[in-house]
DNA sequence: ACCTAAAGATGATCGCGATCATGTATCTTG
DNA sequence: CAAGATACATGATCGCGATCATCTTTAGGT
């Protein structure tokens, strides 16, 4: 059954929404395709109207990934918003170089272009919000704060106590806090 | 044929050790029972006879794994000895947090706990290098100082640019270092 | 030395998942 | 409004990988 122009763009955007979610939550290995496109509610067979392999629904949705980004003025509030737990325990909707970094490093060269790309944007995102007099300083506070940030919430999410998993958090926040 | 009680301690040693470089190169899914058999010089059939299935293995290989630690007295010793580019460019040999951290969160419990555990005594390694008048200080710069490590390597594994890469690397290990 | 059971090799099995082939409905264009 | 193209559904195909069955060899206890 073929379908409006505007309803296949939706279906499309469906598909690399619900990809997006599924990524994050499983893994790129461990999504099928016919479960991504069970949840974008269709069926297997279109996927390939749509994409050239699952390679390439990887390298793009890794594009098109939105997340929520945490508001605030400073890094630190930026921090403070991230580094939460339930930030941590939402994994399909959170960030992505958190729940797929390891996973990207692995993937095509498209998929990583893409990822960097975003990176890029994240680092310069944050040098608005970082402190320090020059733009070099203010660079270096992003760089260093946006590592502890994804490393903390990588680690946090893999420990099982909750304990642990708490102070790593509040201690990264805390140290971003006093860098500020 | 059967084999002596040595060889076959020896040859458990060389399985775990081969899935221990094959699961931080490649990641838990994309390594295949017969690859690591065939890495430790077996051929797949043998396999169950030391483990009973691949999330055992995946489990075990998380409880033993070893890799080398940076030298050095203080937090920046170590943080210097882990953000350089051979590091980041050794996968295989590296941190299992930075390979490894990402896909443990949807291994087993049995493969989780492990992990947990060596992050424990990870951040008791460190807790005892961090700089603080007090041991709650210098827990909490071990938590902060860990996470922006692992992170960066992360982070610096993901960018196609070694430009960008170095700086998360620099970027990190000076803060770490003027943190101290 | 002799028997028994274990360790590993070889060769199935079995299900799953990516991809493709074909059918069907309906949008789109002239 | 008819003809053609196309988006999606349904139903293969095909290879791969985890696991199991069986065979061979020989360590280890007696």
């Amino acid at each position: 059954m073929r379908v409006t122009k505007e309803q296949m763009a939706e279906h499309r955007r469906r598909i690399l929404e619900a990809a997006g979610r599924l990524f994050r939550e499983k893994g790129f290995e461990a999504v099928t395709v016919a479960e991504v496109m069970q949840a974008a509610g269709l069926t297997h067979g279109g996927f390939y109207g749509h994409f050239k392999s699952k390679d390439e629904l990887i390298a793009q949705t890794l594009e098109q990934i939105r997340t929520v980004h945490p508001e605030g003025a400073t890094l630190a509030d930026y921090a403070a918003g991230y580094l939460t737990e339930a930030h941590r325990d939402e994994h399909a909707g959170g960030c992505s170089f958190a729940a797929l970094g390891g996973d990207t490093i692995r993937q095509s060269p498209e998929a990583r272009a893409a990822m960097t790309e975003r990176l890029r944007r994240q680092i310069a995102r944050l040098t608005a919000l970082a402190p320090g007099r020059t733009e070099a300083e203010k660079r270096k506070a992003a760089l260093a704060g946006w590592s502890a940030m994804v490393g903390a919430l990588v680690l946090a999410r893999i420990s099982d106590d909750p304990e642990l998993s708490r102070e790593l958090l509040d201690g990264t926040r805390d140290r971003i806090a006093k860098a500020q």
